[in-house]
DNA sequence: TAAGTTAATGTTATATTTTAACAGAACTTA
DNA sequence: TAAGTTCTGTTAAAATATAACATTAACTTA
């Protein structure tokens, strides 16, 4: 992602936010990681352009771009990566091999129409969801 | 579930696994949770049936039954539930509430048509998936 | 049934991931 | 510039999970 600093810049205008220096420093790192990257690597990339950075710090900027949809957290591997999509946008879907850990990234911005039936029976209004989908991608199977 | 007991006991016999002390105790307290349960409130549990239990103890049993698809991870939520389907299978469906955290499963056992022409496009092959939708439920909304 | 083998548990310790709490700095607005 | 708000820096600890190895139990199979 090569813009993304300038996405980032532009978010913050429109959406009055502070572009800090954590913040813009935790996205970099993200978005330069061709894997999901964990919380504790970040903080050690931050470590070489922050001066001694605490988990705080690197947890409040991840918070920060997750809550406004720059990246998505992937649960099952405690991990962040930077969203795949031009759009922000409520739903995530990551296919992940167990093998050698690929980590593709999918997106819809509706929930399929079977799923939706299954919330609607349920009477739950749905405003997020993340599908995490194991197995194995075609290099390894 | 009145008869995950016997499910248990059944599964074990027929599948040539040993139904230790450990497993059976952890899954009944899983089993007897409302909630999906966090590892640690299950350890909690099991101390008042077998003396001072460790966690891996508990983790052990965990890992056991999530390995046959008896129980679920939540994995936003770092907690497990008893899987309500009556056949075991290889995908789960949570619609959890953010707001009182009530969590509903629902289940299919095949991925949405949408959803499998995505996986297919990315030429993958799924074994396991877990979709888990954040909302408000129907007495929150 | 005794010896060998495998699988599970018990135990100690520690690694990993995440958050609470509060002081101080920076920005915002009146 | 004073007051209020938001963010960061820092210390500390809580919550979650696993490694490693000794021990016990259970399963072969001779």
């Amino acid at each position: 992602m090569k813009n993304i600093e300038k996405k980032a810049i532009d978010f913050c205008k429109e959406n009055n936010q502070r572009l800090t220096e954590p913040r813009i420093k935790v996205l970099k790192i993200i978005a330069s990681s061709e894997k999901p990257i964990k919380a504790y690597d970040i903080l050690k990339k931050l470590s070489l352009v922050i001066k001694n950075p605490k988990p705080p710090t690197a947890y409040r900027a991840i918070d920060f771009w997750e809550s406004h949809d720059f990246i998505h957290r992937i649960e099952s591997l405690n991990a962040y990566s930077l969203c795949v999509a031009e759009h922000l946008h409520k739903g995530s879907q990551f296919m992940i091999c167990t093998d050698c850990g690929k980590v593709i990234e999918s997106h819809f911005c509706e929930l399929p129409d079977n799923i939706k039936k299954s919330v609607e029976s349920n009477i739950f209004t749905a405003t997020k969801w993340n599908l995490e989908i194991k197995g194995l991608c075609s290099k390894c199977s």
